[in-house]
DNA sequence: CTGAACCTGTGCAAAATTTGCACCGCATGG
DNA sequence: CCATGCGGTGCAAATTTTGCACAGGTTCAG
């Protein structure tokens, strides 16, 4: 949008860091954007950045108005997408802040299904960790969050809660996967492939260790949900997932089973949007259907 | 703001529900705002426009728009007084949509008091009923409501209630301010002066009388709670009022007294703002004053 | 201490955009 | 059936935005 020129400016100066980046980046001199944003400022009525020898930084006051430009930004975009739903169009995109685990079947599918009825419809999946996902969304680069375990909670609205239990992942024919009920204890022996700190799953493993006096020692700690489920075919290890990212019958040369309940609380796979902010269409839309696409997940994974 | 020129414009035709009107208003040519509109429907992708024989009009996708066009402006005027605010200035300006019995006393004592410390605050006060104070709020052109016994109440942020019993309010010397306790029979055996059925006083009556069997039958019947007052001065006539728009003791020929509280149920005034919505920072400061004037209200105020 | 490499900011002329004027076609209403 | 008021368009003038050249300042390496 033409009238949003100035803004799209501001921006590329707040990324780029100094007017002549930004200038090249936006394919103009630096003299003309430097006074484009010196006029706003004037207009504004106080300055919004730092001049600083090495360049541009935003000031407090720009800090407020960045916060303005990016809800401006997208509540044209929400209206745009409905004026696009009242003409029938059903064009739009969503943007989706996601843990690793809904990469492998389940976003795909749902994609695809929505995507069958509403081509026009495009998809922006960015993997967060749980507390860049929030982030994400206070800052409206993405509309919806589908996170394992969230730290904060302010300013995220729950859409849908499933319940996910922490399953262990180990090499076919290991023993692990003949127990009657699968406990902490057992899996500790073996050679661990623990996702970092900052991911939920870690996070219980820790908290379920301490209470039954033991320590997680790590024999391969990763942020890739594919390496902990690959590497425990090298060597007879043992690595942990939720099982939304698992297929229910597992034949790559590993196998996986939910820990007892008794040892490892379930977490919560959540759902959710940023509070109190009114959604493109399609994006509302798509939320519909993964409400609806969870609530039918929820029976099939009932506790052991 | 030069940038939101086009908004301008766009509001401006919509106001005047031709190009050639607005172009006046706006000081162009009709030529070149008619073209600033088809460049803008351009780019936004679809027309805003309704084309009459005898103007224009919005259509759907223009009032979607309208609604951005104002959240966005308003929202842009809380930045700009939150920077004021950081820079220390405690500049602002503060819109309230009120009913008619805030004005002679309550309002005007709580704006000069904020203004004896916020001399750069400047404040609108549009009397409004009910109804229309909530759509004021919808359509962001108030930041604070305070109005008795609203409607809907939907998209509406209660900042505090405070209850107000309806007072009688007749002639000095008359009988009525001789009983024990007033009752709502005794008042109907006067000449009745009643505010209009938009009002709450009004509806309030109407509840009660109807409860005891009898009807209200209207002497003078207004929407001037000023008439009301001086009308029971000029014939031996009962009207009705909130106390927060009558003074505790009252001498201009006219006294007032609560009716009892079995007859007439109390009705609530309601501060409040449009729910999910960020004040500037001078109205929400405001708000809190008003909270705190009405709750040092509150116990003054005890039923009978 | 010095010079190269950054940065923001400014005067001025060229380029691009916006505007005003004159005018068209069209529907409405007396 | 004609006067009136409407939105829309071609074209030249007016205004705004841009690019270029360059000033003035700070940082950093040698």
């Amino acid at each position: 949008m033409r009238y949003l020129r100035t803004f799209e400016l501001i921006e590329a100066v707040v990324r780029a860091g100094s007017i002549r980046k930004a200038a090249e980046d936006t394919n103009l001199t630096a003299s003309a954007l430097n006074r484009r944003i010196q006029a706003f400022e004037q207009e504004f009525g106080w300055p919004i950045f730092e001049r600083l020898p090495r360049g541009m930084r935003l000031n407090p006051a720009g800090e407020l108005l960045m916060q303005h430009i990016r809800m401006q930004r997208t509540d044209l975009a929400r209206v745009q997408s409905q004026v696009a739903d009242l003409s029938g169009e059903r064009r739009g995109h969503v943007s989706i802040a996601c843990s690793q685990a809904l990469l492998p079947y389940f976003l795909p599918q749902q994609i695809a299904i929505y995507r069958a009825q509403h081509p026009g419809v495009t998809f922006s999946i960015n993997v967060r960790d749980r507390a860049q996902a929030e982030r994400d969304l206070a800052s409206y680069s993405s509309d919806l969050a589908l996170v394992f375990e969230p730290v904060h909670l302010v300013e995220f609205d729950v859409l849908y809660a499933l319940p996910q239990w922490v399953h262990a992942v180990y090499p076919t024919g290991s023993p692990l996967g003949e127990t009657p009920t699968l406990r902490l204890r057992d899996c500790l022996d073996h050679p661990l492939v623990l996702p970092t700190a900052t991911y939920g799953v870690r996070n219980l493993l820790e908290l379920a260790a301490t209470s039954i006096g033991r320590k997680l020692i790590p024999t391969v700690e990763t942020d890739s949900f594919d390496l902990i489920r690959h590497y425990v075919t090298q060597e007879n290890a043992v690595g942990f997932q939720i099982p939304i990212g698992l297929k229910p019958e597992q034949d790559a040369g590993f196998g996986h089973r939910p820990l007892a309940d008794r040892d490892v609380r379930p977490g919560q796979l959540l759902l959710g949007q940023l509070k109190g902010r009114a959604l493109p269409v399609a994006s509302a839309k798509f939320g519909q259907q993964l409400v609806a696409a969870l609530e039918a997940l929820a029976p099939k994974q009932a506790p052991e």
